[in-house]
DNA sequence: GTCTGTGAAAACCTTCACAGCG
DNA sequence: CGCTGTGAAGGTTTTCACAGAC
């Protein structure tokens, strides 16, 4: 068994969706907002609105967790607040560890957003030697090399790997040694864990590639619009960088560019 | 009509699932990595466990694009990822503008793997004055004011937010009205957008939520498991944070922790 | 009257399992 | 044989639409 179990088995877990639990915080994000502005109740639609869903999916999300709502009125959102905080389990502190200190790792060490709810950075790690001691954000950066302590020492069950790629499953199977149960992941690698472990990606080129599908779309359907035209940048040579050898195969378009030494 | 789409319809654009479009960049990735160390031909259980998914998935997944295995042997590498590449659109280069040159705008810009496929970052753009000039990663960042027209000179229809949440959707605004219809915002908003325009969101917060849901439900499950037990960092005053007025509802668990003068 | 909570229907996605090509 | 391609089955998620609480 070497291939990482990567999503849970999705709907377990005391009956409440996975889609759901990962539309949680965005309501949660919407509440607070709320309640910062004292408003006290909010109806299914408006807050639908604020979160950027559409009001039945809400309330049926909100259904699973209870009936906390008042039919005619709404929701009260502070009531609300404090149950979904609960339900994802802010109500108490997270201590996060961040391994690999580049641009990226910094970049989340000094993110605000972080902090506010739940979430504590309490550790730093790298492995350049020359960064430990280095603070960032406020906090010493530590070697590699004391990894284990430092999860044991802080109570880390939570991991955030910002390493190169090539160093990400290492650093994965020794924070999972140390006790890591949840990983973050930001290096472009597919981790293996043990299972129990659960690990979230989170990836740039993935989602710009997402898109780039889409925009390809939106400009062979609308065949020449209006305004704005291909105004294109300075010399793009688009030569097709391909070189292979493939039999004849039945595909939608565009079968292979250049020379094929079939 | 003003909360944003946030989601494209899902299953449309010539037949492809949405589900199928995401896993793309993946098997793209794993089969570029064969493909540098010349492996010819990958089976599809094969190409799945360096993917992180199964095989019937993937074998799924390709039919939507065509036939392009060979039945007793598996899939061409350099073929695949050809049609892979062509289907996502990233035969064609990319300029991206990123707004919102912070400690993370700048850890993207420095981000080696944008450029590798298809993508290239075209502008930096910070509303700071102070930053105009300043090279980031090679770059001069440009400022604000500019936008518009930084936007058309470069061609550029995929932007990235990474400013301040209370600054994105003015930003939104302004890249969709110079022409932008791809977004990839990082700042923890809701955006609105007309139709037309596609948004994905990448956020460490809500990542972390998640994580911190499933570690709950880890604990609660495995009472008391056996080593490494609660070594808690230093003193953590756990109060709930919490007063409102709610009435008598029907929860599954803790019903409201304080003082409710109700 | 308003707005929640929820069965039932529809859409979507994953997995199974096997026919059939090479 | 081995492995792809794919109907059919099984799950999950979304949407509909309305009964019923306030």
């Amino acid at each position: 068994m070497a291939t990482g179990r990567t999503h849970r088995p999705a709907t377990r877990s005391r009956g409440i969706p996975e889609a759901t639990v990962a539309r949680l915080p965005l309501y949660l994000r919407a509440l607070t907002a709320l309640s910062e502005r004292s408003v006290p109740t909010v109806s299914s639609e408006e807050l639908a609105a604020a979160a950027g869903v559409n009001s039945a999916k809400l309330r049926k999300d909100f259904s699973y967790l209870g009936s906390y709502g008042t039919r005619g009125v709404g929701y009260d959102v502070e009531y609300l607040v404090y149950q979904i905080s609960r339900e994802l389990g802010l109500t108490q502190d997270w201590p996060v560890a961040i391994v690999g200190i580049g641009n990226l790792g910094a970049a989340l060490a000094n993110y605000g957003g972080f902090a506010s709810r739940g979430f504590r950075v309490a550790a730093l790690i790298d492995a350049d030697p020359a960064m430990a001691g280095t603070p960032v954000a406020g906090i010493a950066v530590q070697h590699t090399d004391d990894l284990d302590r430092i999860i044991s020492d802080n109570g880390v069950s939570i991991g955030v790997i910002t390493t190169p790629p090539g160093a990400a499953q290492q650093v994965c199977d020794r924070l999972v040694a140390a006790g890591v149960t949840s990983i973050l992941n930001f290096a472009p690698t597919v981790l293996s864990v043990p299972d129990g472990v659960d690990v979230r990606k989170v990836d740039l080129s993935i989602e710009l590639q997402i898109l780039a599908f889409h925009e390809q779309r939106k400009a062979g359907e609308e065949a020449a619009a209006d305004g704005r035209a291909g105004v294109d940048g300075d010399a793009d040579t688009d030569a097709p960088p391909m070189r292979a050898t493939p039999a004849g195969r039945k595909g939608p378009d565009g079968d292979m560019p250049a020379v094929m030494p079939a």
